[in-house]
DNA sequence: AATCGATAGTACATAAATGTACTAAATGAG
DNA sequence: CTCATTTAGTACATTTATGTACTATCGATT
């Protein structure tokens, strides 16, 4: 396939595929949501594998990434835990373990929060600000080279279907 | 929030904050690539802890729903490992562990491949027909509910999207 | 102020996923 | 045919993620 420049391969076909025959066998099947979602699983597989493979030259992960970008994030690059919880995206007691590991690794640190004593604060270090900006030129290139097949257009319109659909996930909780 | 009906709450709105003051700090972050893989990763969690949860009475969990169903749609009910890998989305020392879990529960059934020896076949047996049609309702109303929010037009349009999106990934490969 | 319930965070055990190294078999070049 | 290369699959060690139970603290109520 890839030996075809121009030629564009479709990882996405076996499942289609599967997912046609099943609405035959079980007309009741919702196609489309199926597809969707499968669609999201493997993007997110592997835009997730991506930067884990960019990042590694740089010491951290996709994961740990992401905690320091919404540290960096924030004013005063200061964040307590379950507010990363939430900016992240990862369950807390996953917290723990990356803060963790970012803490050895001298990219942010843990103080207790003067105010509330059962809150931690958790701030970017100078080191990590450091870290974080040499290797923001590799993470935006990779980003736009993701995206490089998508007008601009499309971006918004996606990003608004998305949001869209994370909605109604959220409100899931409400209803049943 | 959830004490309002109707009021439709954002778990996206701390993330996307903390994108908005990154691009002020570092304007060449580009903002709308970033977004689009933030919303893939939190609805992907977002789908799998659901499909998880709903899955759990049925003895199974996503991942291997997901090869359930990926057999289910192939003709025969027959599949090999790395064909399965490429369909499900996961790597193939995931596939022997899940396959192995599926045997266990006498779900699928695996025998030697007689024209190619290095092969396996994998096959459904009848109990695990018989278990995917039994949970398959469940499954449609969940789907169903997910994308509630969505009209089917929106489901088209977000599906080429995606689709335009994947494409790119799998042709990254190729450039570099 | 004493108590009860909720909240913030972590520790620890377990589950899930991946990388890597390996075996066996097929393919292909000489 | 024979050897080298590629392919299919798995085993094992390690990494990553999660559930659950627990500690400490806060806040409200009495």
């Amino acid at each position: 396939m890839s030996h075809f420049p121009g030629f564009a391969m479709n990882s996405f076909l076996p499942t289609e595929q599967r997912l046609a025959i099943t609405c035959r066998l079980y007309p009741a099947f919702p196609r489309e949501p199926a597809v969707l979602v499968r669609l999201i699983k493997h993007i997110y597989k592997r835009v997730h594998d991506d930067a884990n493979a960019m990042l590694k030259p740089w010491g951290i992960n996709h994961p740990e990434y992401n905690i320091l970008m919404m540290m960096y994030g924030t004013e005063g690059f200061t964040l307590n835990p379950s507010q990363l919880a939430d900016a992240a995206g990862e369950k807390s007691a996953n917290i723990t373990r990356l803060t963790n590991e970012l803490c050895d690794k001298a990219l942010i640190e843990r103080t207790a929060d003067a105010e509330d004593r059962r809150k931690v604060t958790l701030t970017l270090t100078a080191k990590g600000v450091a870290l974080i900006e040499k290797f923001l030129p590799d993470v935006c290139a990779l980003l736009e080279q993701e995206t490089a097949s998508l007008q601009s257009r499309e971006m918004v319109q996606l990003e608004r279907l998305l949001k869209k659909f994370l909605t109604q996930l959220d409100n899931q909780t409400d209803q049943g």
